[in-house]
Formats: structure tokens, C-alpha cells, sequence
DNA sequence: GTCAGACCTGACCGATCGGACAGTTATTGT
DNA sequence: ACAATAACTGTCCGATCGGTCAGGTCTGAC
């Protein structure tokens, strides 16, 4: 075979990448990665010491990159600090959108699940609902702003009673939509 | 043994769904979920024909629920029908938290990756920076959401150019965060 | 008492997983 | 030409997974 000196290292961080992006770190086997490199399992493991080494060298740059964010946030204070790791997160969730894809591809894969065989269609239609009379883009990113920050701070166990969640969650929905109806 | 006429149905979708919703379905195995239950595995698959039926079973009602407030939204249009999606969508996932969480789990799985061992500290003192100035739950939360929308939607393949997608997700993000700077 | 049926289990099975290892092939320096 | 080393693979392994099955145990009806 013989390929120019190991390009195949990069090609299987690139497969094992795309894989997990689209069926989960669990749900990608060392054989799924090799088949699609087009070279043998084996391979796999003598450029990289186990299965977990692949998805690490994978995700150290985005844990680097974020850390270095950190550390910049470090001095500020006050208001420009939240404007900063604002935009600061969003760049770098941009940057890094198939790591972050990783890490949430379970969901996708689960809601196509039989029992939440609809779901993808609803949520559609509701994202649909929420950005009523909004513009293109403004619309259909907002409407997956708010499907995520609910679905995601519900799933965290925030120290808030739930009264106080219920409200600000809806608070906070409604003011990414920009339809604050106060 | 001999429980009350088969309590043990329901002990093992218990288990099953705080065991799914800590460690993920696929992380999950029946011995887990017998070990916890205290009974042997055959048992398992004598009250469910699968492992699948089992989380089939948890997440149906949760499926159901979607699909009624889909029923409910159909009539609804304009500003009003944001709100209602808005609100039903908040109360469904905090009433089928732990559901949302066996969707969402294997995030949480991975951010204690190695490679990610900062992370959960990190992200922590962005949710900080984010709430600067903000009452505690208001802050909590919001800064929660934040996270949670901007992961979310970068991990879906919005039909966005990547300059609006930014633009709209800060935006939106400061709006969340009721720090608007027009 | 005994019979039927629901309840529950130990033991086993085939498939698949991540990984180990000896060996083969290709490349390179001399 | 020829070693030495890097690149790569076929094959095997133990562990674990979801699932099957024959059989044991308990309970209530008669």
C-alpha cells in the first residue's frame, strides 16, 4: 500500500471524528474506524495506545482552547467579563462544532429511537411556533437557542426551586426569542 | 423473595431510568440494572422482551406529552403561539427532567474525559462571568441556558451562514442574559 | 393435597468489543 | 546490496454484552 508516510495517522483522527460526531463515542467501534480509513483495526492501535487515545487527542485541543478562554477571563470583571465569555464561547463552540457535536451525539441518536419516533418532526414544528414572524436566520437560530438551553438546564441540577426555574426559564426563552412581554 | 405481586416491574424501570440517566443508555448494561434492583437479569427480560423495550417504556410518556402539546400548538398562531410553545416546552422537560437527562447524558460522561478534566470547572467560571452582576437564580439559570443553547445549536447543521449563526447566537445570548447593548 | 400458572433464576450461547502480538512488507541510510 | 527500522496486518484472546431456555419456587383456587 504504502501511503506517504503515514498520512494515515491524520486520516483516522479525521474518520474517528466524523464517527463519533455521527454515532457517539459508545456507538463507534475500532472496526467501524477502520473500515472507513480502509486500512485494518491493528493499524488503529499502533499509532494510538486505545480507543479512548483517539477520542483524547480529538478533544484536547478544544479542552486546550478553552482553557486559554479561562485564563483570559481571568482579569476582567463586571459586565464586559459576561460580554467576553459570551462571545468568547460562542467563537469557540463555532470553532470546534464537531467536537461539541461528540459530545451531544447521543441525543440525536436516541431521539430517533421508536418510542420518540415523532419527536424530531414536533420539535420542528415547535421551533417552528417559536420563531412565528421572525426573520430567516434570527428565527431559526433562536428557536434552537431556547430547544437547547431548556432541554440542557433542565438535564443540569441547578440549585434552584423549581418555581424559580420554571419562571426564569420562560423569562429567559422569551427574551432570546425577543419577545419579552414584560 | 416472593415481593407484593411483582413490585419488581416497576424497581427495575427505576433503576433503569436513574441508571440511564446517569451513565447513559449505552453505558448501561442489564447486570447494572439487576445488580441495583437486586434480582438476576433473566428477570429483566422476563418483564420486557428487551433492553430497548426497557427505555422504549421510560420514554414513551414523555413522547406522548410532546405529541399533545404538538396537538395543542396547531390551532395557535402568531405571537401567541411563541408563548405557548415557549411555556409547554419548559413544563414538559422539567416534568421528564430525568428523561431529558437520559438523553442528554453522555455529555456529562464525556466532560470527565481526561482530556476534559478541567472542563467542568471551567465551564463553571464561565457561568460565573456570565451571571456577573445577576441575582442568584436569575444568573444561575440564564448562564445555564447560555450553554446549554449555544452547544445545542452549534451541534445542529442549521442551513445558517457562519457569520449570522455568530452574530445571532451572541445576540441572543446576551438577550438570555438580559444584557442587551443595542 | 394438588394442580395451574405466575414469578424468578442459574447456566449457557453467539456476537462483538477493545486489545495483544508475532510476523510481513516497505523504506531508508550506508 | 543489505541490514535496520518504520509501517502495517492477520490472527488470536479474554471480557462483556444482550438474549435464550429449561427448570425451580411460590401462591391461590378448588
Amino acid at each position: 500500500m504504502a501511503r506517504p508516510a503515514s498520512a494515515l495517522r491524520g486520516h483516522i483522527l479525521d474518520a474517528a471524528l466524523d464517527l463519533f460526531a455521527t454515532r457517539g463515542y459508545k456507538g463507534t467501534s475500532l472496526h467501524d474506524i477502520a473500515q472507513v480509513v480502509g486500512c485494518s483495526k491493528a493499524s488503529l492501535l499502533y499509532y494510538f495506545v486505545s480507543k479512548e487515545a483517539i477520542l483524547t487527542e480529538l478533544l484536547t485541543p478544544a479542552g486546550e482552547e478553552l482553557g486559554a478562554l479561562d485564563a483570559r477571563l481571568a482579569g476582567v470583571e463586571g459586565i464586559p467579563a459576561a460580554e467576553a465569555a459570551v462571545t468568547g464561547f460562542v467563537d469557540l463552540a463555532m470553532r470546534f462544532r464537531r467536537e461539541v457535536k461528540v459530545l451531544f451525539q447521543d441525543i440525536l441518536g436516541l431521539t430517533g429511537h421508536p418510542a420518540l419516533g415523532a419527536v424530531p418532526a414536533v420539535i420542528a414544528r415547535l421551533m417552528a411556533a417559536m420563531a412565528e414572524g421572525s426573520a430567516g436566520a434570527k428565527g431559526l437560530v433562536t428557536a434552537s437557542m431556547v430547544i437547547g438551553a431548556v432541554s440542557v438546564t433542565c438535564a443540569s441540577d441547578l440549585p434552584v426551586p423549581d418555581e424559580d426555574l420554571r419562571a426564569e426559564l420562560i423569562r429567559g426563552a422569551l427574551r432570546t426569542l425577543d419577545r419579552e412581554t414584560p
